[in-house]
RNA sequence: CGGAGUGUAGCGCAGCCUGGUUAGCGCACCUGGUUUGGGACCAGGGGGUCGGAGGUUCGAAUCCUCUCACUCCGACCA
C-alpha cells in the first residue's frame, strides 16, 4: 500500500481524554476514531489489525473443528425472558422496540440465540458434538465505558458455544479449547496466563480466563512463584494461613470494650493476634430485586472477597449496609458478631472448628471472648477470604503474588445452565430427551487490539507483533521529490510485495524526520530507509522493537526480513 | 447513580470572572517559492450557527434558567 493512497491521520497532539497508552497511541497513529462514549470507528490501519487478529482466531478454531456462523445482532427480548437474563443483565442490555412495538435487545453475548439455533436444527445425539462460533459485534451499555477499545460499549467479540451429549465430552472440548486458545494467543505474540476464574453473570461451573499481562490491566491475578498455579483474585484460593504460635486461651465471657470497634483496636485491647479476632461484615444482598441483610464472617487478618461473597449467597448484587439499616436489624456497627445474630450468616472456611476467638456481642461496647464456631452448621462455611500477597500456594505451597492482567479470553463449562430453561434437548441412545451439555468460549477481539499495544509500546508509539501488524515492512523514502530515490523506493516495494510481504511505502513528499516519526508511531515491525546510501545500493533496516538500525545491500533485503 | 469537570475551526487551547468593533492562538489544511537524514522556512489563503433551547439586555461566546453530549474519580462491569 502506498501511503499516498491510504487514510492514516496521525497527530502530534496527545488526545486530551486518553489515559491508557493503547488508547493514546491508537488515536494518535490513526488506527481508531472516537464516535461516542464507548464507540469507535476503525480506520484502515485499525481494520487491518483487527482482521489479522480475527484471521488467527478463525484459522485455529477451524483447525480445531469449530464451525463459523453469524447470528443476528438484534435479538428478540422474549428469548432473554425465557433464560431469565432479561432482568439479571439489567440496564446493560440496550433495549428498543420496532415499529410494531416488538421488544428487542442488542446482543451483548449470544447464548440464547445459539441455543435456539441448535434447538431448531439438532435432534439426535448422532449430530453431536458440535462447536459453533461467530466473530461479531456486541453491544453492552456499560455504566462507564473507558480506556478506548479496552472497555467500549460496542466491540468485536468471538463467541463460541459447544453442544454435547454428556459431560465427559463437554470436558474434553473444554480442554481442547484451552489448548486452541493458547495457540491463538501465542501466535499473536502475547505474554499471557491462563487463570482460574469466577464465572460472572454468564453462569456455569469451571471457568478459565486468558489474561494478557500488562500493568494497566483491570484484573488482579494471583500467581505462584514456584508452580503453574494462576487465578483471578476473584476466584483464587490459598492454603490456610498458619496459626500464630501463641494460641489464644480464654473462658467464654462477655467483656466491656467501650470505643473498641476495629479489628486493630480489639486486637490491641486483648493483646491477641488479629487471627483470633472475628470480622463480621454486613452487606445488603440483592436477588431478583429483593434485598436482604447478610453477614459475612472472617478472621481479622483476612479481607472479604466480594465476588466470592456474592456467589456464596447467590445474589445479583452486594451493597454496603448503612448504619441505619444495621440499627433497624438490631445490629450495632463495630460490635456485630456471628452469635445469635438473627440474619443470614456465611462464615469463611478458615473459621470452621475454631474453638476460641473474639467476636462482637451484638451489644454496644461489648465483645465476647472464648467464642466457638463448633455449633454452626457445616453448610454455612464457604470460601470468602481474598488471597493476599505472601499467602501460600494451594498446589505447591510456594509464595503467591499479584500481577495485573487484561482479560482477553474466557472459557466456561455451562453444562445445562441455558439448555434446560430454553428446553433445548436432543434424543439420546435410549430415545430419551436430554438437555445439551454446553461449553462457551469467548475472545475479546477488539480488546486484543488494545492489549497488544498495552504490552508492546514505547514513548514513541506502537510496536505491533508480527501476527498483528497492519504491515510487516514500512519503507521510508527519505526524499520522495528526488526521482531517483522515489524510483528505488518503488523497486524495493515491488520486490517485497512480490515475495508476499505486506508493505507500506511512504511516498509522501514530506521530510525525512516527519516520515520517521510516523513510522515509529504506527509501529510496523520493520522500517526500511531508502535514503542517501540507496544510490550506491545501500538501504537501512530499522527494527521497531529496539530501534536498532543496520545498513545492508539492497538485494539482501529479503534475507533480513527472514524470507 | 453519587462526586468533579469540559463543550469556542479537523485537533489542542485562549477569550467568559468584569457583556461592547470584524472571536483569537498553535498544529493540521490549500496556493506559490525555498529546503530535503529526525516533526523545515517565507509569503499568501480557506475554514466558526462559540453544544442546543429559552431568558435578561440597546447589545451575549461572556450573565441567568433549562437541556444535551463528552471526559475523569467512585460504585459496576468482557
Amino acid at each position: 500500500m502506498r501511503y499516498s493512497h491510504i487514510l492514516i491521520p496521525t497527530t502530534k497532539e496527545i488526545p486530551k481524554d486518553a489515559v491508557l497508552p493503547s488508547h493514546k497511541m491508537l488515536l494518535r497513529a490513526g488506527f481508531i476514531q472516537h464516535v461516542s462514549s464507548g464507540i469507535y470507528n476503525l480506520l484502515p490501519l485499525g481494520k487491518m489489525v483487527q482482521d489479522n487478529i480475527r484471521n488467527v482466531i478463525k484459522e485455529e478454531l477451524d483447525k480445531a473443528g469449530c464451525n463459523e456462523v453469524q447470528l443476528g445482532f438484534v435479538t428478540p427480548a422474549s428469548l432473554w425472558e425465557k433464560s431469565g437474563r432479561l432482568n439479571k443483565y439489567g440496564r446493560e442490555l440496550l433495549r428498543f422496540e420496532d415499529r410494531k412495538d416488538n421488544e428487542f435487545v442488542l446482543g451483548p453475548t449470544h447464548e440464547e440465540m445459539m441455543v435456539n439455533l441448535v434447538k431448531q436444527s439438532v435432534r439426535s445425539y448422532k449430530q453431536l458434538p458440535i462447536n459453533l462460533y461467530q466473530i461479531n459485534t456486541k453491544f453492552r451499555d456499560e455504566i462507564r465505558p473507558r480506556f478506548g477499545l479496552m472497555r467500549g460499549r460496542e466491540f468485536l467479540m468471538k463467541d463460541g458455544y459447544s453442544f454435547h451429549a454428556n459431560r465427559e465430552d463437554m470436558n474434553r472440548e473444554f480442554d481442547l479449547m484451552e489448548q486452541t486458545y493458547k495457540k491463538i494467543f501465542t501466535r499473536l505474540g502475547l505474554d499471557f496466563r491462563v487463570v482460574e476464574a469466577d464465572s460472572g453473570a454468564i453462569g456455569g461451573s469451571g471457568s478459565k480466563e486468558f489474561m494478557v499481562l500488562a500493568d494497566s490491566g483491570e484484573d488482579t491475578i494471583v500467581t505462584c512463584d514456584k508452580c503453574e498455579y494462576a487465578a483471578n483474585v476473584e476466584a483464587a484460593t490459598a492454603k490456610p494461613k498458619p496459626r500464630p504460635r501463641e494460641e489464644m486461651e480464654a473462658e467464654f465471657a462477655k467483656f466491656k470494650t467501650p470505643g473498641v470497634t476495629t479489628i486493630e483496636e480489639v486486637s490491641e485491647f486483648f493483646k491477641v493476634d488479629p487471627y483470633f479476632v472475628v470480622k463480621t461484615v454486613v452487606k445488603k444482598a440483592i436477588t431478583d430485586g429483593e434485598s436482604r441483610l447478610v453477614a459475612f464472617v472472617l478472621r481479622g487478618c483476612d479481607t472479604l472477597q466480594e465476588v466470592k461473597a456474592l456467589n456464596a449467597v447467590d445474589a445479583d448484587d452486594l451493597i454496603d449496609a448503612s448504619e441505619q439499616e444495621l440499627a433497624d436489624a438490631g445490629l450495632v456497627a463495630g460490635y456485630v458478631g456471628p452469635l445469635e445474630l438473627g440474619i443470614e450468616t456465611v462464615i469463611d472456611n478458615s473459621l470452621e472448628g475454631e474453638k476460641c476467638c473474639i467476636v462482637g456481642a451484638n451489644e454496644t461496647d461489648y465483645h465476647l471472648v472464648g467464642a466457638s464456631f463448633e455449633s454452626f452448621d457445616k453448610a454455612q462455611f464457604k470460601d470468602l477470604s481474598e488471597v493476599q500477597e505472601g499467602d501460600s500456594c494451594p498446589c505447591c505451597g510456594g509464595t503467591l503474588g499479584y500481577t495485573k492482567g487484561i482479560e482477553a479470553g474466557h472459557i466456561f463449562k455451562l453444562q445445562d445452565r441455558y439448555s434446560k430453561p430454553l428446553e433445548a434437548t436432543f434424543l439420546d441412545e435410549n430415545g430419551k430427551a436430554k438437555p445439551f451439555e454446553m461449553g462457551t468460549y469467548g475472545i475479546g477481539v477488539s480488546r486484543l487490539i488494545a492489549a497488544v499495544i498495552e504490552q508492546n509500546h514505547d514513548e514513541k508509539g506502537c510496536k505491533w507483533t508480527k501476527a498483528s501488524a497492519p504491515f510487516e515492512a514500512h519503507i521510508i523514502v527519505a526524499n520522495s521529490k528526488d526521482d531517483q530515490l522515489a524510483k528505488l523506493g518503488d523497486e524495493v516495494y515491488d520486490k517485497l510485495r512480490e515475495n508476499g510481504i505486506e508493505t507500506l511505502l511512504d511516498d509522501r513528499k514530506d521530510r525525512f524526520g516527519a516520515k520517521m516519526k510516523d513510522f515509529e508511531l504506527i509501529g510496523c515491525p520493520y522500517g526500511i530507509i531508502v535514503g542517501k546510501g540507496a544510490l550506491e545500493g545501500k538501504i537501512e533496516v530499522v527494527n521497531r522493537d529496539n530501534l536498532d538500525k543496520i545498513e545492508i545491500d539492497m538485494h539482501e533485503i529479503l534475507n533480513h526480513l527472514g524470507v
